[in-house]
RNA sequence: UUUCGGAGCCAGAUCUUCGCUCCGCGUUCUUUGAACCAGGAGAGGAAAGUCCGGACACCACAGGGCAGGAUUCCCACCGAAAGAGGGGGCGCGGCGCUUCAAGGCGCCGUGACGGACAGUGUCACAGAGAAUAGACCGCCCGGUUCGACUCGCCGCAAGGCGGCUCGCUCAGGGUAAGGGUGAAAAGGUGGGGUAAGAGCCCACCGCGCCGAAGGCAACGACGGCGGCACGAAAAACCCAAUCCGGUGCAAGACUAAAUAGGGGACUCGGCGGCCCGUCGGACAGUCCCGGGUUAGUCGCAUUCCGCGGCGCUGGCGCAAGCCGGCAGCCCGGAAAGGUGCGCCUUCGGGCGCGCCUAGAGAAAUGAAGAUCCGCCGUCGCUCAAUACGGCGGCUGACAGAAUCCGGCUUACCGGCUUCGGAACUAG
RNA sequence: GCGAGCGUAGCACAAUGGAUAGUGUUGUGGCCUCCGAAGCCAUCGAUCCGGGUUCGACUCCCGGCGCUCGCA
């Protein structure tokens, strides 16, 4: 299962929107927020490590890395159309790599179209 | 063997599966291009801090002065350059030898190491006195008064007068040896000398000045002169000498897109401090408000060669095989740049050998599993264990390239090589 | 990435290189009050860290650490 370049979030526009517009969900080692994108395609995700959250520099790669590799074996849990953030937080680095897994694939039960807010 | 210190090197290994960034043979689709994909490359010694220097880019071809900043013993060394390296000099500290001592010599360590008669300012508290030194105690001289002792004279006596010596008090003066204060008290030690003392005089040492063998130089063996004049601090301002134009890849160039040549204030503008000077010019420019675009490419990631190997691949052939292709890796070679070591040098550099050349853009180098290695914990064996074995655990040190290179600084579990010191054991 | 600036009690700020680092507020204890507030008195509490210069450093110099700001 591959993640491609065009489903990844690049402008700072985006992670705003999803910040602003969307519904967030605290899964302990990191934040989900998410919203429906206006414009029909695949789902697109973007993943954050603050300095202040994580650390250095080795630990907010090593942050980001995980949080790629957990959404890219499961993104097909993720309908389509759908912006998501995910945000890493102080604890994500201390739990083991299959407890993060576990609570990604929790959070995915959450995510349907029908309940994001339709004012967007 | 253990331990300490210096220098250099390494920074877990191998395999399988699934992924990421870049380069991409080939195939497919509609040429541009896109998709799939064989194969290949993919973090550091500090990538860090951004403390110095350089390359490169723009501002005018980088001009003059002022301001500002940086540096500060010397160098025939090294380097593109630097506040880097190396060597030397001098000072300070420690150890050893020597000496009565001061001192001298050797080794090791260490030093932001120009200038304090160019100038201005500072040295609190304590203390008598702190930079034109200073007399509190003490020591010495000492007039007067007083007292003691004694001598002489006068007087019958009480006593008076005069003198020597000593003491006390107080004027006055000498003295920087000693006490005491302080971070620092204006050369030290010894002797002479003196009323007591003092470089007042002498010897040695220190210090200053002059000369000087030697050395490129800093410096200086040695000699002479001077009785001492010269406190600390320039990481206070400052002075002298030397050097520096500014900004930094978010530099900057191009393409595309968008917009209202809008409103207000000020003014010739550029050369990002100021003046000169110079260039441009009568266009416009600067600041504020409002609005639009806030996308892509380059900068920017060594180049090339081989009837070589590996690998992949096209065509032909039943097949062996034959004829081709070569982006990548390996090997060999060449060139460019960088770097380490060594050698040569006419000081400009040159030669030889070894090594290196990853490149994103919300930003690649990851995840899982297995084995080995390492570390930690625990249990067993054992007299006891750091040795051996079992089990469990592990972000397996510090830490992640962002234009590139050199130096510095800081972080760091360990391992290997080598040199030096110390201790122990054996020969 | 490149470039500027700052660091003093819990908080907000002072302090020519020189008594025991000061002021307000907060905290603690006491007085006052029937109780509390206010007021009064007392008291605890700090120079970001490590070196250096100096007789002496919050101050001057160097190196770290932390924080803040600017730059298409």
């Amino acid at each position: 299962m591959r993640l491609r370049p065009g489903q990844h979030l690049r402008r700072n526009a985006d992670f705003g929107a999803v910040r602003e517009q969307g519904r967030r969900t605290d899964c302990g080692a990191f934040l989900l927020t998410w919203r429906v994108r206006p414009a029909a395609g695949p789902a697109r995700v973007g993943f954050v490590a603050s300095r202040a959250a994580v650390g250095d520099a080795v630990h907010r790669n090593r942050a980001k890395r995980r949080l790629r590799e957990i959404y890219r074996k499961h993104q097909n849990l993720v309908p389509p159309s759908l912006d998501l953030v995910l945000t890493a937080r102080a604890a994500l680095l201390r739990l083991a790599y299959a407890d993060v897994e576990a609570r990604f694939i929790q959070v995915c039960q959450k995510l349907t179209p029908t309940k994001a807010p339709s004012d967007v």
